[in-house]
DNA sequence: GGATCCTTCTTCTTCTTC
């Protein structure tokens, strides 16, 4: 763009919004500049309902010129060769599930004893389905971050740092489901999760009446299983939560890869789940940070899940045709 | 009581100048 050219006032404008967007990719602090010179903690003040829509073309849209494959080819002279060789393809947008299965439940109730013949068959669950199904531009990109992970950290500390993440989730799953049942504010929690539920905090405020929590789910006719973080009224609406810890901010639901279709996987098999009495059509992401800054929670329309629902049942298909 | 399963996370780029 030549900046020149333009009137002086329109010229200012563009600097700024050029300094945002290549701020806010790796940090939301980014605006913030706008306002005020000091700095405080990254991305609180971000006026982040002004700036969505700009950050959100900004995060969706891919602007550069490299592509898995110029990458991979790069990353090939430096690590060497690739040993399970990927040709990343765009999964098809406009693919339509085979069988359309309802998402919500229909009158006539199966008797889960009738489904279970002599026969006994193996039900696999939502995260190994999606794990089994991901694109191979993921499977890439997870592969090449793992890979620069242990060029760093070497075998044995990438496993520990895995362990940790892992460890953490747990402790702050426990913490959440602890408050969530005994309805208790306390304030005390162990030094590890202590960040994050300050985090979630504000969410919490708006979440009522819970009726599950860390419950199992099986959908009655579709073959899978899960297990549910909590369902509860956020906002005076009745959804499927999941709580996540991240050490990268994901203030939009793109950021959040497959979590959207887990939660729709997860809603669907409640809603076909004769041990359950209610339906649930909505969805909520948490998105908790350790050093306790404000959790971002994407809220899942119906609308927005039955799009979702369509997803996983590709991933399905997927999944039981490579059996 | 032991074994197995589920879940817990991880990806999406750039290198220009104040």
């Amino acid at each position: 763009v030549n900046v020149t050219l333009l009137l002086p006032a329109i010229q200012l404008r563009y600097i700024l919004v050029l300094q945002c967007t290549s701020h806010f990719a790796r940090n939301l602090s980014a605006c913030h500049c706008l306002r005020s010179p000091k700095k405080r903690s990254p991305y609180v003040s971000v006026d982040s309902e002004r700036y969505s829509s700009l950050v959100k073309t900004v995060m969706s849209s891919r602007v550069s010129s490299r592509t898995p494959e110029t990458i991979q080819a790069e990353d090939e002279n430096i690590f060497g060769p690739v040993v399970k060789t990927q040709t990343p393809s765009s999964r098809q947008d406009t693919r339509v599930p085979k069988t359309l299965h309802p998402f919500l439940h229909h009158e006539e109730t199966v008797d889960p004893e009738e489904l279970e013949g002599p026969g006994r068959s193996f039900v696999p669950s939502v995260t190994r389905i999606l794990q089994q199904t991901l694109s191979p531009e993921q499977i890439f990109y997870l592969e090449r971050w793992k890979k620069r992970m242990i060029a760093e950290l070497g075998e044995d500390g990438f496993k520990e740092y895995t362990q940790n993440l892992f460890r953490q989730g747990n402790v702050f799953h426990s913490a959440v489901e602890d408050i969530l049942t005994s309805g208790a504010t306390q304030q005390e929690y162990p030094p590890d999760v202590q960040g994050y539920m300050e985090s979630i905090s504000h969410v919490l405020e708006d979440v009522r009446a819970v009726r599950a929590i860390e419950s199992t789910v099986q959908h009655d006719t579709l073959n899978y299983l899960g297990i549910v973080d909590c369902v509860a009224y956020y906002r005076g609406v009745l959804c499927v939560i999941d709580w996540k810890t991240s050490e990268k901010p994901k203030p939009f639901l793109s950021n959040t890869y497959d979590n959207p279709i887990q939660v729709a996987a997860y809603a669907g098999a409640l809603n076909n789940d004769g041990n359950y009495k209610y339906q649930v059509e909505n969805g909520l992401i948490v998105v908790a940070y350790k050093d306790g800054t404000p959790a971002h929670a994407h809220q899942l329309s119906s609308e927005l899940m039955l799009e979702y629902w369509n997803t996983w049942l590709l991933r399905l298909e997927d999944f039981t045709e490579q059996r």
